[in-house]
DNA sequence: ATTTGATATATCTGTTTGATATATTAGCAC
DNA sequence: GTGCTAATATATCAAACAGATATATCAAAT
């Protein structure tokens, strides 16, 4: 069975926007995306070539002396299936918390190792909130553009998880002392 | 590079409690642990051979009649394994949700759509949430059991972030409409 | 002049996912 | 007791993904 491949989905919203290259699309997926969503060059260059082979994608050459540069554009092809996953409504949404794994096993060790791994997890919570309630700020006089509101969604999904979190690890840490 | 193979923490994980065979070490992971780590047949099978050479694990056959069947038993050197591991600060945690990714690039569709989206996800939630109380409550009974605290742990953070979600699907309609 | 870091392409190895294949066993309906 | 179905239990395969690496250009600072 063909799986869908969800980086082609990506790739496609980013395109719907402007024309990007291999390295554009990797760093957007690297800005604000990459709290929900990862991408890697292994998986952006091959699913660039099969995306134009299937007409979704076309490609430009604009290389300028001896950079070679390649722009990619969303074709109607392309707009149609980028909309068609969209309004399929199955969604797989999953957590991969090793913080949660190493407290799931915590047993093993001694109670410190696990408050120290909550820890951890509260410093690099607390260094991305802030990143977003950055990204908060400048987005909310500008809701009236359509861009902007979806991200802005995006962004305070992140921030009310993540606050819920930091209360999650003062509760957590309480509870192993 | 050698990369660390995750999933082979989670078997050492659960090996440290108790012998299992492949098939219900995939059982567990599908349990409460799913919520926030998944595996399948595919990467566990292959760990299981793979640390069996390494000699963490050992295998013993304990066939009936004509069904196989191989439990496996953790090693000295897998227990010096999992708790190295624990003891190491790092750890990746990864969000990886498909419906934020649809809401990034809602713009091209209808705000219906999206609005639908959420309300697809917010079920979703709601289910996993029961689920969860469902757990938190017979846990909350024992809790000086210490395998019991640290699942409760994880069983909270759960509970805390889904609570948080669903406040948010509120808000984000809102903003929608 | 040279070194560093960003840009830009692409591939490779290993890991994980999801589906599939194969076969046994237990429980239930008829 | 026969046949059906679901659960048990093994394992493999293709596709997708992650992370590292290779190669080369360009801009800016030293």
């Amino acid at each position: 069975m063909a799986r869908e491949r969800k980086i082609d989905m990506v790739i496609l919203g980013l395109l719907s926007h402007e024309d990007l290259t291999g390295y554009d699309i990797k760093k957007r997926i690297d800005g604000a995306i990459s709290f929900f969503w990862k991408g890697s060059f292994g998986n952006i260059y091959p699913a660039l070539k099969d995306m134009e082979d299937q007409e979704l994608i076309t490609k430009k050459d604009i290389s300028s002396s001896g950079r070679e540069k390649i722009a990619y554009h969303i074709t109607r092809r392309g707009k149609k299936v980028l909309g068609d996953w969209l309004k399929d409504e199955q969604a797989s949404n999953e957590l991969r918390y090793e913080t949660l794994l190493k407290l799931f096993f915590g047993g093993v060790q001694d109670k410190k190792v696990s408050v120290r791994n909550i820890e951890v997890f509260e410093e690099q919570v607390r260094g991305d909130l802030e990143l977003l309630k950055e990204y908060a700020k400048t987005l909310k006089n500008s809701l009236d553009d359509e861009d902007h509101l979806y991200f802005y969604l995006t962004v305070t999904f992140g921030i009310d998880s993540y606050e819920a979190y930091l209360k999650w690890c003062a509760k957590a840490k309480k509870l192993l002392a």
